[in-house]
RNA sequence: GGCCCCAUAGUUCAAGGGAUAGAACGGAAGUUUCCUAAACUUCAGAUUCAGGUUCGAGUCCUGGUGGGGCUACCA
């Protein structure tokens, strides 16, 4: 059991005895003691001086008494103010260290027969440009959340979903179509994904140019931009692609292929992955009939162009559009359908979505209309709403070109750790494979830390004219921490000296009881970003333990200890360091080398 | 116009209503005959403003200012 709710318990007790109270729970505030002052736990006595009708030291001193008398580990007590710092002594640390290190899977549970299914969507791509750092965030994520409600026992099911149809798509086909002269990855020697956003992007060149000349001759920028005639051909194009128009799908065909070969490359540079993939194209059929099932059952609305609508108003909302007049679907349509055949494929307990915070309407309308159509496990539907990497200028832009592209900065990530691993020269007996196998752990350790560490909920500001950081509060300095950990441990068996046991009766060094406690929180803040969706915890708790252990590795001998008992010890606490240091560094997607 | 989100050192981020608001980068100054100096130590530096609730507010409430997003027959 958790040693705050037992000293919740025995503390309610306490207050039972000495005032006569029973007290809610929630009124007892147990924490842990700050490490500038004495002590393990603390306990605020403010919200219960009504209760005492005493000073708030004479409360805590009376809790203080009587808790060193009910609870076996609590070997002293001092008060600061109205705060009360309860002393276990080293010896519960010693214990407590001694469990953790003896499980193999501490901290990290495994899901069984009666695990919930939970479902975590991430990534999302458009089929009709390259990822960029927008993206990366998300894909990150999205696999360490799963990763980290795999470790609280979950069984999770990673799945994406590619939006490769829709008007987006046709912009880029019929861009290549009229300027392409039959430019392919091969011809143009360009991946893919940029070869077929290139396309984008002239698509909206010559389409802004068109609307320049429209307003000219007098029309308003919205009639322009109704009419212009590329945009005209472009829906001419997504009704012929829902038509099945034969020749249109083959273009379509040859353009995603070309795309998905590049989302390829840059997933396995990135090392995410999915379980399950659904297409757009797949399921926005499915999405229209059941807006067509729905509009029978007046459930929706009909307008007399013979668009289908979702009358939101009783709700707060406006109407919501679910298929167009000429029958083509939107957005919404296809989610409608991709979630449907979700609960249908993995009859999942909770469904999150992780999608950015501009579309935190949409979901919000999603789930309504999943709720209207009738369908109960709407209501498990999650969005985890992460916010936007903005440049100092301001937001990414695909169409404007004002990205940060993945591709891109994973190389200049890379090309960075080279030039310091070969200025520190650490690495240069090792053979060309290895060394750029741990460059590239390091420069992606820089670059997911980086995005990792940051609250998701938060819009985060990255300056391309200023590269991440390798010193620090970043990746390569916990791996850094790790490395040299495994060094001593190699050291260690070099010298044969072996750590498997201990005597108890040590004296421990402050530092080496905070290093001991801070591990043993480790469950705990899997426990938190699991159910907060919030790798950022997990994050922040890694560097804090880093930190520490370095000030302890800096302050200590471990090899050269003289005292051998101390001296195992100390191997086994940095054994066990650098132990969770992997796992949790894993659960955030991140690779730790073993010498850097 | 309506709705939603955000505001903390020069910069990028922390802080479950609790003690003296933590870090990192950048700036200044140190530590290496010693297990990896991608480390460690020291110094300077911040809660947008005005009210309110509370024993206690960066955190909760109201209002102002500033920024972002959504309100598309784009996704």
């Amino acid at each position: 059991m958790r040693f705050d709710l037992i000293i919740k318990e025995k503390a309610l007790e306490a207050i039972n005895n000495l005032y006569g109270v029973k007290i809610d729970v929630n009124l007892l505030q147990v924490q842990n003691t700050r490490k500038e002052f004495n002590g393990d736990y603390t306990i605020v006595t403010f919200p219960l001086l009504k209760y005492s009708k005493k000073t708030p030291e004479q409360t805590a001193e009376d809790l203080g008494r009587f808790l060193i008398e009910h609870i076996e580990e609590v070997i002293d007590f001092n008060i600061i103010k109205g705060f009360l710092n309860l002393d276990l002594g080293q010896n519960y640390w010693i214990s407590e260290f001694k469990k953790a290190f003896a499980d193999i899977h501490f901290g990290i549970k495994s899901p069984d027969a009666s695990s919930k299914n939970v479902m975590v969507e991430y990534s999302s791509p458009n089929t009709n440009k390259p990822l960029h750092l927008g993206h990366i965030r998300n894909n990150l994520i999205g696999f360490s959340i799963a990763k980290i409600l795999a470790a609280t026992g979950k069984k999770v099911v990673k799945t994406n979903i590619v939006n490769d149809r829709g008007i987006h798509i046709c912009k880029s086909m019929l861009a290549w179509q009229k300027w392409g002269n039959n430019e392919t990855p091969e011809s143009s020697g360009l991946k893919g994904d940029f070869l077929v956003g290139k396309y984008y992007v002239k698509f909206d060149q010559e389409y802004k140019k068109e609307i320049e000349q429209l307003t000219k001759q007098g029309q308003s920028q919205e009639e322009a931009e109704k009419n212009a005639p590329l945009i005209l051909e472009a829906r001419e194009m997504l009704k012929k692609w829902e038509d099945n128009d034969k020749k249109t799908i083959e273009l379509w065909e040859k353009m995603n292929s070309w795309v998905y070969a590049g989302f390829d490359i840059t997933y396995e540079k990135l090392g995410v992955d999915f379980d399950k993939i659904y297409y757009e194209s797949d399921t926005y059929k499915l999405g229209k009939s059941l807006v067509l099932n729905a509009l029978k059952e007046n459930k929706l609305e009909l307008k007399e162009d013979g668009s289908v609508w979702a009358n939101l108003e009783n709700e707060g909302l406006d109407k919501k559009l679910l298929l167009r007049a000429d029958g083509t679907s939107v957005y919404m349509t296809q989610d409608l359908g991709t979630a449907y055949i979700r609960y249908k494929d993995f009859k999942f307990d909770e469904h999150i979505y992780v999608v950015g915070n501009e579309q935190d309407y949409h979901f919000k309308v999603l789930k309504i209309i999943l709720t209207k159509l009738g369908f109960n496990w709407a209501k498990h539907i999650y969005h985890l709403s992460y916010g936007m990497v903005e440049l100092p200028e301001g937001k990414m832009k695909s169409r404007e070109g004002t990205v940060v592209d993945a591709d891109e900065l994973i190389e200049e990530m890379n090309s960075t750790a080279r030039n310091i691993s070969e200025e520190l020269g650490k690495l240069d007996d090792l053979t060309e494979e290895q060394i750029k196998s741990t460059i590239n752990t390091i420069a992606l350790g820089a670059l997911k830390y980086f995005l990792l560490k940051v609250d998701p909920k938060k819009n985060m500001t990255f300056n391309p004219r200023e590269s991440i950081d390798f010193n620090g509060n970043t990746g390569p300095f916990i791996q850094y921490t790790y490395a040299r950990i495994q060094s001593v441990k190699s050291k260690a068996e070099e010298n044969n000296i072996s750590f498997d046991k201990f005597s108890d009766d040590l004296v421990l060094d402050k530092k080496e009881v905070q290093l001991i406690k801070t591990i043993k929180q480790f469950p705990l803040i899997i426990a938190e970003s699991a159910k907060e969706l919030n790798p950022a915890l997990l994050a922040n708790y890694i560097y804090e333990l880093v930190k520490e252990y370095n000030q302890f590795y800096h302050d200590f001998s471990i090899l050269k200890e003289e005292n051998a008992e101390l001296m195992k010890f100390r191997l086994q606490l940095s054994d066990l360091t650098g132990s969770v240091i992997k796992n949790s560094m894993d659960l955030l997607g991140i690779g730790v080398p073993e010498r850097m």
